[in-house]
DNA sequence: TTAGGCACTGCGCGAATTTG
DNA sequence: CAAATTCGCGCAGTGCCTAA
């Protein structure tokens, strides 16, 4: 029996020949987004590098941009796997620093893996792609409510709405930054990116713990 | 104007799977 | 086990766009 699933163009189900092939085209967008500018992929070069014809690559997907949705749903999974994995991000304390910078940390390290396909995601977003919004809001907003919930833990003057607000802007910052990240390793100018990360983590920190 | 490269589609073939 | 059906695939073709 096959291990069928239901993720062809148009919600038909696919067999296990078939999946592996969907799998085989994502890897090679995934591999071709290391070298080749998302806007400057095409589906010949896609069904190229995945040993298969062009036609097919319709079979599973509508066009490149779909293509590069899916791979931004893969990464937002990555990014939802790392918030499930430590409830308590924003909310221990006791040892708020170790946690800020243990969350910079690995939520540089998903961007990192995903890089291309996300710049490529905000931009769409940006620029009022709504499925790339949605994926983008998708990942946001669970990070988001966390900040938010602690925010308002540390400061209870604060309305829901400021909370929520200073919860935006810093999450704003964080994504902006991992963005950034790239430039400052490769071109190494402008402010080291070490220096960086740790004044996120203090601007973080600042809004979670009391003022004494 | 033309050649070449691209996205995209229709159709039929062969392999895999199901059915009787 | 043979026939029927389904599935995955790619050839061949159309039309569009761009650069020369």
């Amino acid at each position: 029996m096959l291990a069928k699933r239901e993720n062809g163009r148009t919600g038909t189900i696919l067999g296990r020949k078939g999946a592996q092939t969907r799998a085989r085209l994502l890897a090679a967008t995934r591999e071709l987004l290391q070298t080749v500018s998302p806007f400057q992929l095409t589906v010949v070069a896609i069904a190229k590098a995945a040993q298969t014809a062009s036609a097919t690559l319709y079979v599973y997907f509508d066009d490149v941009e779909h293509v590069l949705y899916e791979l931004c749903e893969e990464a937002c999974h990555e990014f939802s796997e790392m918030l499930a994995r430590h409830p308590g991000w924003f909310t221990d304390r006791e040892n708020i620093a170790e946690h800020v910078e243990r969350f910079i940390e690995e939520y540089n390290r998903v961007w990192d893996r995903h890089s291309h396909v996300l710049l490529y995601r905000n931009l769409e977003a940006d620029r009022g792609n709504l499925r790339f919004l949605d994926v983008r809001t998708l990942t946001a907003m669970p990070i988001v409510h966390l900040l938010a919930a602690a925010i308002q833990a540390a400061r209870p003057g604060l309305t829901e709405l400021q909370a929520q607000s200073d919860a935006i802007v810093l999450y704003s910052a964080v994504e902006r930054l991992a963005g950034t990240r790239r430039n400052y390793a490769t071109m190494g100018r402008g402010m080291p990116f070490d220096e960086l990360m740790q004044a996120q983590i203090r601007v973080i920190i600042g809004h979670l713990v009391l003022p004494s």
